[in-house]
DNA sequence: TCTGGGGTCCTAGGACCC
DNA sequence: TCTGGGGTCCTAGGACCC
């Protein structure tokens, strides 16, 4: 989907059609506009000059999304809101409404999904698409069926989409990137040399930032210099299965089918404050941020259906570095009170001299909360290995 | 006043079991 | 007295993706 969040609050803020607009700010600006506004009004109507801009916000963050206008200034996801606000001081600001960004994506998938049932989700905004025995799939190399996608998705949600058809989801990836937004790209294997040699590195799906870096180091730049360089060459200086897949990927070579189905393999919440905490000085705040974050997840398994016997900690500390503990207990649970507990048996075993930034907690080793397995009684607990507490107990 | 939140997968060492 | 492998599970960290 092109610039997904943003063209979702564009539907609802019609008037910013054209103003540069990122996602990722607080709640508080946009709820005012909302209440200043003219009797009988609707959303439509807030004028363009009540919403909030970059320049006059203050706190933590970065952009989830940037409308293309918002692009031209050079901001883009995950770049903090403060550089932003340097780049594009008058991008307009809007929270972050991620139920519905949810509604809309189900839309989307489901229209895909009357047409082309074999559908992967890759997340909010991106599937891959099987066309192979899709009646049509094969005309024009799939671009009648990439076409006629486009519309019925634009026709029942208002939005719009890239897509790339190629004879495997790595190329296709890629090819969805070329003609943005709104476009539509088919490239075929003889296309190789011509439209993805030519390509930087970092654009193939699993080569990210220290990949690249190290790539450069050897004087790789594109996809094109990694498939001149011999197979074993590659194993050598990146390991057994990065050098040998790497190899596969300069040659275009993917042969991961689409998958339709998976289990979620954990559930976490994490949250970062509004400013650093500390383990002793606000301890109480603490508690009461790490008591919700059990809450919610407890209440996401539930929901869903699922419980999990591994429960685990993330702290950010104010230099950002991270450090994670788990602890695998010896029955499945979505008990809030028992996440708690034992993810503050996790919190015993890190350091808390620096101040916080972050705190989470994780539930993995999932199971369908109907399953035998989970159903089972409390296996025989492992010996636990060497675990030592690091702090007395803050928890 | 840099740097979110929710995920997956991989690696590597140690414990433990056969 | 010296010395096996194979396999699984657990834990911590890190790369990467949307």
């Amino acid at each position: 989907m092109d610039a997904f969040y943003g063209s979702v609050e564009l539907l609802r803020y019609p008037q910013l059609k054209g103003e540069p607009v990122v996602i990722g700010g607080g709640r508080r600006r946009v709820d005012e506009a909302i209440r200043d506004l003219p009797e009988g009004g609707t959303l439509a109507d807030i004028p363009v000059d009540a919403f909030p801009r970059l320049k006059d916000y203050t706190g933590r963050g970065v952009i989830t999304t940037a409308t293309y206008p918002a692009r031209q200034f050079g901001v883009g996801s995950a770049m903090g809101l403060m550089k932003a606000a340097k780049l594009c001081p008058q991008a307009i600001i809007l929270p972050v409404d991620f139920d519905e960004y949810r509604r809309y994506s189900r839309a989307f998938k489901q229209v895909i999904l009357e047409v082309a049932p074999l559908m992967e989700d890759r997340g909010v905004d991106e599937v891959y698409i099987d066309f192979t025995h899709v009646p049509g799939g094969q005309r024009d190399g799939g671009r009648s069926l990439a076409r006629l996608l486009q519309k019925a998705i634009l026709d029942a949600t208002g939005l719009t989409c890239s897509i790339g058809v190629a004879p495997n989801k790595l190329i296709a990836k890629m090819a969805s990137e070329f003609e943005k937004p709104n476009g539509i790209s088919v490239v075929y294997e003889h296309d190789l040399q011509s439209r993805i040699w030519p390509l930087p590195c970092r654009k193939v799906n699993g080569i990210g930032p220290k990949a690249d870096e190290k790539l450069k180091r050897f004087g790789i730049e594109t996809v094109g210099q990694l498939a001149a360089h011999e197979r074993d060459w590659l194993i050598a200086n990146f390991g057994k299965a990065t050098g040998a897949w790497m190899h596969e990927v300069a040659w275009g070579r993917d042969d991961r089918p689409v998958v339709t189905e998976s289990e979620p393999v954990s559930m976490s919440r994490e949250t970062t404050f509004e400013r650093d905490l500390h383990a002793v000085r606000d301890r109480a705040e603490l508690g009461a941020i790490f008591t919700q974050l059990c809450e919610k997840v407890a209440e996401d398994l539930r929901r869903k259906g699922y419980v999990g016997k591994t429960i685990g900690i993330k702290l950010r500390y104010d230099d950002f570095r991270i450090a994670t503990r788990d602890q695998t207990i010896d029955r499945f649970t979505a008990d809030a009170k028992t996440i708690r507990q034992t993810g503050g048996q996790c919190l015993k075993r890190v350091p808390l001299e620096r101040p916080l930034r972050l705190l989470g907690v994780r539930v993995g080793a999932l199971a369908k909360a109907d399953s035998p397995e989970a159903l089972a009684p409390a296996g025989a607990p492992r010996a636990a290995s060497q675990v030592q507490a690091t702090t007395a107990s803050l928890f």
